[in-house]
DNA sequence: CGTTATCTTGACGTACATCAAATGTCGTGG
DNA sequence: CCACGACATTTGATGTACGTCAAGATAACG
């Protein structure tokens, strides 16, 4: 769990011109003619499911940005009590929540893949493009609405509000360009979903349950939701009615 | 209370020259030479205690900054449950974390006074200073790590560790500049306290009084505590001990 | 000094946590 | 192919921290 495995990708030649993640990512502020500047600044790393790629408290030499798979983003309290503060999926950029040490720790959840930048080049690239500042500024104005929207469904909604919001969320940041599909993948584990949530993983377990015998969703397998009805997930998110 | 009083402010020959805020505030990054510049993009305001001066969900027409006392930055459901996302103080700058529509109200918690920037003339300046730019991401990115804490606090504390947190938290906000001070200002109630760290003002008004039995703080007033033990009250907030 | 809002304290209820066991799932090797 | 063990998930029984309801106490204000 705490062993890194993190693997350097064989360099390709033009990495950056065929990446899949360009048009959800911080990148595409980059222009097609500038491209080579970016791709000569990155490197390409995969990691494996479970591995740790960020670690909370230590110097911030890299930013990360996700071409493939999901990672966790978390806080530990020293007695072990974990908090998730997001899911990262592809496009995502990792790291702008770095004071002097990163503010989180990151790990792959399945095979991830990500581009490093480090922070000096990046820096630097950043200079130069004052299109990237302005998009790394909307990036990061963006994740602070979503980190009040946590802070509502953390600090005033119940558990049964909490897993609405979750499912409806997870179905709109898997559908990306494409229109919103009925079925989400959960790549994380009832633990994981707990600690976004700030529940347990049995009050996870139990409220999917609810929800399933109460017709809103079908759960074929754990990791895989149908959502059967949207408007009513979404009232009872929003608190529109019980 | 949802009454707006909003009353512009006398025109001062130059503003921005001589604000006690622009220390602590993003208009440090603009020089003393640009400074004619700002002053004539900004217009001062007060707003009365208990004013609504942003309303969530409306269009995000300005920016502000606080120039003296202290507002309160919440999201409600429909039922009336309210989740305070933060309280800014003087320096503070308010409106970043806005997409098509404001994410959060903002009320005046006492007499408040603030610098308002028209968007258009703000996303101009930004565009001629670099400096600015780069400012509004870095107080967006220190945002973020505050909120990644306050998700920690939300999610996973107890209520004992959340006052305790949040009366240093406070304690340090207070201390911009200065050393921190024993004893702390409290503009906010009990309910705006207890609506901040997802508690009712009932948990609250207990938690105060047990730590003040605990020797741990003094109270004086309700809106005045004094911290008797700073290493104890960090330890309690952080959950190295009980 | 009444009036009203805020804060404190008490009695009781409940949503969710904790503890525990059963069930299901998957990879590994015989 | 199937038996086995490890682990994730589900379900059940019970506990508790905090919420809810309600009554005083204290302070602010005309």
């Amino acid at each position: 769990m705490s062993v890194r495995q993190i693997i350097p990708m064989v360099h390709c030649a033009q990495p950056c011109a065929s990446c899949e993640a360009r048009p959800y990512s911080v990148c595409n502020a980059i222009s097609d003619q500038d491209l080579a500047v970016l791709a000569a600044n990155v490197v390409q790393v995969a990691v494996a499911a479970g591995s740790t790629f960020i670690v909370e408290g230590e110097k911030p030499v890299d930013f990360y940005s996700v071409t493939r798979g999901t990672a966790r983003m978390f806080k530990m309290l020293p007695d072990g009590r974990r908090q998730i503060v997001g899911f990262a999926h592809i496009g995502h950029f990792l790291g702008l929540a770095a004071t002097d040490t990163y503010g989180f720790s990151a790990e792959a959840i399945d095979p991830l893949e990500l581009c490093r930048f480090s922070r000096p080049r990046m820096e630097a690239m950043i200079a130069d493009f004052p299109a990237l500042e302005r998009r790394l500024r909307q990036t990061a104005a963006h994740e602070l609405v979503l980190a009040q929207e946590q802070m509502l469904l953390l600090g005033r909604k119940t558990a049964r509000e909490r897993l609405a919001s979750f499912l409806l969320a997870q179905s709109a940041v898997q559908a990306v360009g494409r229109a919103p599909l009925a079925t989400v993948h959960l790549p994380m584990s009832r633990l994981d979903i707990a600690d976004y949530l700030g529940l347990t993983g049995e009050t996870v377990s139990r409220g999917m349950t609810k929800l399933r015998q109460d017709g809103l969703i079908s759960l074929p397998e754990p990791d895989r939701v149908v959502l059967n009805d949207r408007a009513t997930l979404a009232a009872i998110a929003n608190a529109d009615l019980g």
